[in-house]
DNA sequence: CATAAATTGTGAATTTTCGCACATTAGAGC
DNA sequence: GCTCTAATGTGCGAAAATTCACAATTTATG
């Protein structure tokens, strides 16, 4: 059945019972149905219908495909309600990806987020390798970093990410802490693996003291901060993470440089629906009551 | 949803995920396919695919469009076999329509020829009005008078109609027999109604007898017979017809110019279906074996 | 890192399809 | 029985869809 167009219209003509009936319904010259028929039926190589003057009268053959075109001719409708009202409900799946250090953030709100919306199902991606907007592998993406500036792609500004040095009551009681910068050498840090990370206050870090120093390296941020917590050294905490550990000692007073921007990534085609917006603006004013 | 087409190929790069891949199978260009999604996208005013450089991504809308496109395959392609097998095997519906009066030789065919094919259903009209193959009311009809040439219509003789002149025995004892045709104004005949009538033995019956005379006049041949065999005068019956009822007695030597023709007709679109031709192939094999 | 392969995207030429006009034919109504 | 209406059917010019050719971009690979 090379030809859907050629079914639609035969189903019209069985329907209507006459071409020029059919053609009205199509829009279409009555013409065009006639020749839409006679190559069905010729690609099919049997009739479908009975001519005569008074009209199309389907055979067996064509009542049949009268059937199966009805059935088709209401799925597609109920497929082209689905569609266009589709944008003006938020349900089906929610999908969001973030780095995974900003779950203890992020999760709360998805969770309240679907309890409003009981239909929503809610899928939070967070892993190793970067999940792609432009493959549809998410709704919404929180990213970190500059601006990402790819052309399908729709970013805002979310939050600042505030960051502060900290260090467990273990590690001052062992080591004390450092009052100016100069002191850091002689200090012990978590850091990030990466040479090259990213991240302001990695860079920052990696100025401001020496490669030994840094002496517990984690490829996982979650890892920093348990290794933070341990006493394995003085490292980074988001200022929200850090609220969460009060036996936490804050080494220095922030510095602006170390906070990064977190972004509102979404795809273009993602960005207008109504599901998407909905999240957003639920997002963000939930991050409005956010006080770090 | 104006266009089976663009939806199936929309249906296509959803199962295939690249515009390249879905061209192929449809045996088209890929620009056409570009067309085809933009199209219906902007129609629709939804997104169904993510655009990227590794082919498309359904969106949700995408997905729903996909299973439901993918169940209209399936039923199109089934349909398709149905259609083309069709032809292949006598199933369906059978629909044979006569003159009433020759119900009684052709039921018992019908019957044996149903109980051949077990799939089949058979519908036998019989009924006042003509029964008009040109609108597809029945695949066969059997026909009386001279060959029709409708110029749809395939004609072919079935059986001479053997017509014979009868009385029951009640009439004989109270009138008796007519040696000569002068004395048929002096008797009681069964005719037909219809002035008109093209029946050959109707024509010669006011040829050779007085309007009076034909004092029992039916507009049904059933009827007809019935009279005849209750006594109410001398009436024509088919040769076939007499035979089963034995207390009949043969007027007159039957002429030939009382006999008429039956034909078989079939419309030329259902005249090479398998099924047709089967039956038709029964239906004379049968005539042969009878011996009037 | 450079090259090759695969894919999408777009303007111009070509093929196909469609619409129009008219002919034809079978019923409906008086 | 005759006309009138409402269908189907067909040749031809116009419009639309399709293909072609080529550009652009991204991913895979040695």
């Amino acid at each position: 059945m090379d030809n859907w167009d050629e079914v639609r219209t035969a189903f019209q003509v069985a329907r209507m019972g006459t071409v020029s009936g059919a053609a009205d319904v199509l829009g279409v010259h009555h013409a065009t149905v006639i020749r839409h028929i006679d190559a069905l039926e010729g690609r099919l190589g049997v009739k479908l219908f009975q001519r005569h003057a008074r009209g199309y009268t389907p055979t067996e053959a064509g009542q049949d495909l009268l059937r199966v075109a009805q059935a088709t001719d209401d799925q597609f409708n109920q497929l082209v309600g689905r569609l266009k009202g589709q944008g003006d409900d938020v349900s089906g799946e929610l999908v969001i990806t973030s780095l995974a250090s900003v779950a203890p953030l992020i999760a709360p709100v998805l969770a309240d987020f679907q309890k409003l919306h009981p239909g929503l199902l809610i899928r939070y991606l967070t892993g190793d390798r970067v999940f792609r907007l432009e493959y549809g592998e998410a709704h919404v993406a929180i990213r970190a970093g500059r601006a990402p500036d790819q052309p399908d792609n729709v970013v805002q500004p979310f939050i600042e990410q505030k960051v502060g040095l900290y260090a467990s009551q273990d590690y001052v009681d062992r080591h004390g802490l450092p009052e100016r910068t100069e002191e850091f050498p002689n200090h012990l840090f978590v850091g990030n693996d990466d040479e090259n990370s990213r991240a302001p206050f990695s860079r920052w870090l990696r100025e401001y003291t020496t490669a030994e120093s840094i002496a517990f390296r984690c490829t996982n941020n979650f890892t920093m901060q348990e290794a933070v917590l341990a006493g394995a050294g003085i490292g980074f905490l988001s200022e929200w993470e850090a609220t969460r550990h009060p036996g936490l000692i804050k080494v220095m007073d922030p510095l602006p440089e170390w906070s990064g921007t977190l972004w509102l990534v979404t795809h273009v085609d993602l960005h207008r629906t109504t599901k998407v917006q909905a999240f957003l603006k639920f997002l963000k004013k939930r991050a409005k009551e956010w006080s770090f």
